[in-house]
RNA sequence: GCGGGGGUGCCGGAGUCUGGUCAAACGGGCAGGACUUAAGAUCCUGUGGCUUAGUGCCUGCGAGGGUUCGAAUCCCUUCCCCCGCACCA
């Protein structure tokens, strides 16, 4: 057999000198688009992205092989931050990137090189080409290109991308809190954490409680509220320290230890005084919503330093009232702070939401479940507490004393409050961490209001439908993911699009912003259609008009050149199926599909959508630190192209992870091999004339098989499409050729198809073998024929090994190696009607007498009786095909010549009916009777 | 917490919509046999337990309960795992 790998690299060169994947508009073929997100090129290729890539590979090569122009292109994406921050900490010299880079192969001189950020978008998309092709790719790389202004043609395209959407009015600007490295002065997102991922800013407000007699304002920070129906005092820390800050015109009483916060987010506040709890506590304040005002009391468990500081007691919350218990007890404390005791007793909770199950009194009936007793008893009021708040969430009802919120579930009555108190000034939107977040850099992280941002608009409920409309017009592979899209394309607000940092395109409006990596790379799949041919243009000539024309048909075509550009984009567009790794849903693919609706008419909207799972490598979660991220060129070096390209694809398909197994991997060239022998020494060798049974079972089979296959891969179900044309198929050919001396037509049928239906994974060895047997012209080219439908099915094979399991059970049973005589027992003819008749009543009949009186007649009454209550005890037992008795016997003389070279004796067959042996009685049909001597 | 996907043998995974033919496809691994000087490859056979002239029984599809003559499959409850929840590739 052929070396593999060298056979690999032939047939990849043989491909790119044919140029056989550069496709040319052909008006008399359908095309068909086909795409993936183009590889973000900090590195080298590995495993994860194999299998992406390859599923797409996978689909270009089968819908070649159902003769559709097929364009495949690959582009790289250079836009965003990391390539930055990894030239510059090579720039630094830190010891991590820089062992990343000599993981990669690269020599310390070399290495040097990398602190320029250009640099290594001259490597990457270079060395992901490299390991493409010699994959085998069918990729048309004269439309490859980079992103960002490095690439002028793709910058403008981004850039007129980007006016466009503005004049559609779907870029606006505001302003949005991040997670904050207060040091480096730049967001943190998740990547960038030594702790805290998944934190995000939670949005409290902050409601402002006027002071009586006074122009100073208490802030209290709160996430319920709707508890401000329920307030009842107001709670600071005795022992804390409060200023006083203005804060634009107001002047606010806070815990001195928010000022930053306050900067961050909101306004710079000016430091007028500090002020003790002692000018505080005791006095009355006036908050938003009710009417009445609020006694400022001191409370353990308030700290100053945390939120503002402040806190409003509502009694429905248990910490709140156990609290308020204790002070109304706590004689010397009232004292200490001069307060009245009277109106300290006086106050009890105000009962606003209605929880089914609980009683009116919230925070006493949580308090009493969790068996709390005192206010000091922290850690399970904590629960508590956590518990009511979930329970109020999910199942709450504000009462009839919440005015305009009576009768609103209890978060829909917080977005009212939350938005209302907002805009009558009464509170401010504020953020806090929702865990304690600290950056790689290892500062603690704040958050901050980024001003001033861009956004592209996904909260906008008309391109919302628009988007919901697109999703339910377009196929999904799997089907599954349907529900996620529709969640998220709901859930989406507004995006953040450009960041102060990172390589890109500057926003063509606000050139101090550069559009972030998921903004430049919604609609540009439509630039690889002209990819090949914009470039030869001079870049003065490409304009905002010019894509405006090719790309919307918009005007006249200013020449010939341009004309010939808006011509691809009209035969190639729409895309007919983007796929990724399933985690784009929730970003990337959405976006694609939002920006399709904004920017394209109907019919040039994305047809379908496919997700895969991740990668894992032998059970184990790939990651850098267990050492199984296997680069592709490292993969190829040991396993081989073609059992690379196989191994990935039958590791998984749908949703799921797909797993790579190396010992799969392994096997796998020996696989081929097989068929490669197979191929070469059975292909036009055989006889003329045709056997009924095994011939026409062969001939089902094939198309059976053929049309499954083909069915797999339409839905992208590639495991399942390789199990049939790669194993199925293999076991039936084998099958068929242990069984019989093949027919000549059939077998080349058999051997022609499975190297087609092969090609899409193993291209270079089926080219190959194509090649050996004859053939002429590239496999990767050709069309498969169209299978028949298969009908009447004469199911041979399970006749013939249901009787050679059974003799082989025998053999055991007898500890016989090697029989004299095995004789074949018919079912007697009658049998055969009966069994059929009673399969048949079986479905709508399972009582024994029914059965009885229906199919009891005159003759064998005795036999068939003692059938039924058989069969319907044990209806496992029933056969999976019933033939007749007429088939049966021709199909076993066909192939008696067979049974008697399998088992080395001599087989003879008889009708039961004409047979006194007690064995003949236990012959039914499909399942023989056998006597061994 | 919210949304989505899952839990089946030594392993990867079919089967779930449309309940019965499911001790469970297909593959890997393992064991035995054939071939071979030998290894590899290939082919055959086996691979839950106990039995057994080709049969029968038990156990089994995360756990518990229900519907049904019958449940991996339908319903309810519950536990566990994975992914996403953004400003980022």
């Amino acid at each position: 057999m052929f070396n593999l790998n060298k056979n690999a690299q032939k047939w990849a060169k043989r491909w790119e000198q044919a140029k056989i994947f550069e496709p040319e508009i052909d008006p008399k073929k359908k095309k068909y688009f086909v795409n993936a997100p183009y590889p973000y090129v900090n590195g080298y290729a590995h495993i994860g992205h194999l299998y992406t890539n390859m599923r797409i590979e996978a689909c270009a090569r089968f819908k070649r092989l159902m003769n559709f122009n097929v364009l495949f292109p690959m582009g790289y994406h250079c836009t965003g931050s990391p390539i930055v921050s990894a030239a510059q900490r090579v720039a630094e010299k830190e010891p991590k990137q820089i062992a990343i880079l000599e993981s990669m192969g690269f020599d310390k001189k070399e290495i040097e090189k990398f602190k320029d950020p250009v640099y290594w978008t001259k490597v990457f998309p270079k060395a992901w080409t490299e390991d493409l092709k010699e994959l085998g790719f069918s990729i048309d790389f004269r439309r490859s290109f980079i992103t960002t202004n490095l690439n002028p043609y793709y910058d403008k395209f981004i850039r007129w991308q980007f006016r466009t959407l503005k004049e559609k009015g779907l870029v606006m600007q505001g302003s949005h809190p991040v997670v904050w490295d207060p040091v480096e002065k730049t967001p943190i997102g998740d990547h960038d954490r030594a702790e805290g991922e998944g934190e995000t800013p939670k949005d409290f407000i902050w409601a402002k409680f006027q002071l009586d007699d006074s122009d100073l304002i208490l802030m209290a920070g709160t996430t319920r509220p709707d508890a401000l129906y329920g307030q009842t005092n107001l709670w600071i820390d005795p022992n804390g320290d409060y200023v006083v800050v203005k804060v634009k015109n107001e002047k606010w009483v806070v815990g001195k230890d928010v000022l930053e916060k306050i900067e961050d987010q909101y306004a710079k506040p000016k430091v007028l005084r500090s002020i003790t709890p002692k000018e505080l506590i005791g006095k009355w304040v006036k908050g938003p919503i009710v009417k009445h005002k609020l006694y400022i009391l001191p409370a353990s468990f308030i700290d100053s330093s945390v939120g503002s500081g402040i806190v409003y007691s509502a009694l429905e919350d248990p910490v709140d009232l156990l609290e308020l218990h204790q002070l109304q007890s706590d004689k010397e404390t009232i004292q200490k702070w001069n307060l009245d005791e009277k109106v300290v007793k006086k106050l009890k909770p105000i009962f606003i939401i209605k929880v089914p199950g609980m009683g009116e009194n919230l925070g006493e009936d949580i308090a009493k479940e969790y068996n709390i007793t005192s206010y000091k008893d922290t850690a399970k009021l904590e629960k508590a507490k956590g518990e009511l708040n979930k329970r109020v969430f999910r199942k709450g009802v504000m009462n009839a004393t919440c005015g305009v919120c009576k009768g609103k579930a209890v978060p829909e009555a917080q977005e009212y409050l939350k938005g209302s108190l907002v805009k009558k000034k009464e509170a401010i939107m504020f953020y806090e961490l929702s865990g304690r977040v600290v950056s790689r850099h290892l500062n603690e992280c704040t958050v901050k209001m980024v001003r001033d941002q861009w956004f592209i608009d996904y909260k906008d409920s008309k391109w919302k439908a628009q988007a919901h409309k697109a999703l339910k017009s377009m196929k999904l592979y799997p089907e599954v993911i349907r529900d996620q899209f529709t969640y998220v394309i709901d859930w989406l607000h507004a995006w953040a699009c450009a960041r102060e940092k990172g390589l890109g395109t500057q926003l063509p409006f606000d050139e101090d912003w550069v559009i972030e990596s998921l903004s430049d790379s919604t609609i540009y799949m439509a630039y690889y259609t002209i990819a090949h041919l914009i470039k030869k243009f001079p870049i003065a000539q490409v304009t905002d008009a010019l894509f405006d024309y090719v790309l919307l048909g918009k005007g006249k075509a200013p020449n010939n050149k341009i004309e010939a550009m808006r011509k691809e984009f009209d035969y190639w567009y729409p895309v007919d199926v983007r796929s990724s790794g399933k985690d784009l849903i929730q970003n990337h693919l959405t976006f694609f599909l939002f920006n399709h609706t904004a920017m394209f008419p109907l019919k040039h909207w994305p047809k379908a959508m496919s997700a895969n799972g991740w990668v894992t490598v032998d059970g184990q979660k790939m990651s850098k630190s267990k050492g199984n991220m296997i680069l592709l060129r490292d993969l190829v070096k040991k396993y081989g192209v073609d059992a690379s390209r196989l191994t990935i694809l039958s590791g998984g398909e749908g949703i799921d992870d797909a797993n790579w197994d190396s010992s799969f991997a392994e096997t796998v060239n020996g696989k081929l091999e097989g068929i490669y022998t197979t191929c070469t020494d059975h292909y036009n060798k055989g006889r003329t004339g045709k056997k009924q049974a095994i011939d026409t079972w062969m001939e089902n089979q094939l198309n059976s098989v053929t049309n499954q296959a083909i069915n797999e891969m339409e839905q992208m179900q590639f495991r399942s499409a390789i199990q049939l044309s790669f194993f199925t198929l293999q076991r039936k050919i084998q099958w068929y050729l242990r069984r019989t001396q093949p027919n000549k037509q059939i077998i080349n049928k058999a051997i022609e198809t499975q190297l087609l239906l092969l090609s899409p994974f193993t291209p270079a060895f089926c080219e190959e073998v194509w090649e050996s047997i004859g053939k002429k012209g590239f496999i990767s080219s050709m069309t498969l024929p169209k299978p028949k439908q298969t009908k009447d099915v004469i199911d041979t094979e399970f006749v013939i090994e249901q009787t050679l399991k059974d003799i082989h059970a025998l053999l055991k049973l007898l500890k016989l190696k090697t029989p004299k005589h095995v004789t074949l027992f018919v079912a007697p003819d009658w049998k055969y009607p009966f069994l059929t008749k009673l399969k048949e009543s079986m479905k709508t009949h399972k009582d024994i007498g029914t059965l009885m009186k229906k199919l009891i007649g005159k003759d064998n009454a005795k036999e068939t009786s003692k059938l039924i209550q058989y069969y319907i005890r044990n209806p496992a037992k029933m056969p999976d095909v019933i033939l007749t008795q007429k088939d049966e016997l021709a199909i076993l003389e066909e192939a008696k010549p067979f049974l008697e070279k399998t088992f080395g004796c001599s087989v003879s067959i008889e009708n039961a009916k004409d047979s006194s042996d007690p064995k003949a009685q236990q012959a039914m049909p499909s399942k023989v009777a056998i006597k061994i001597d």
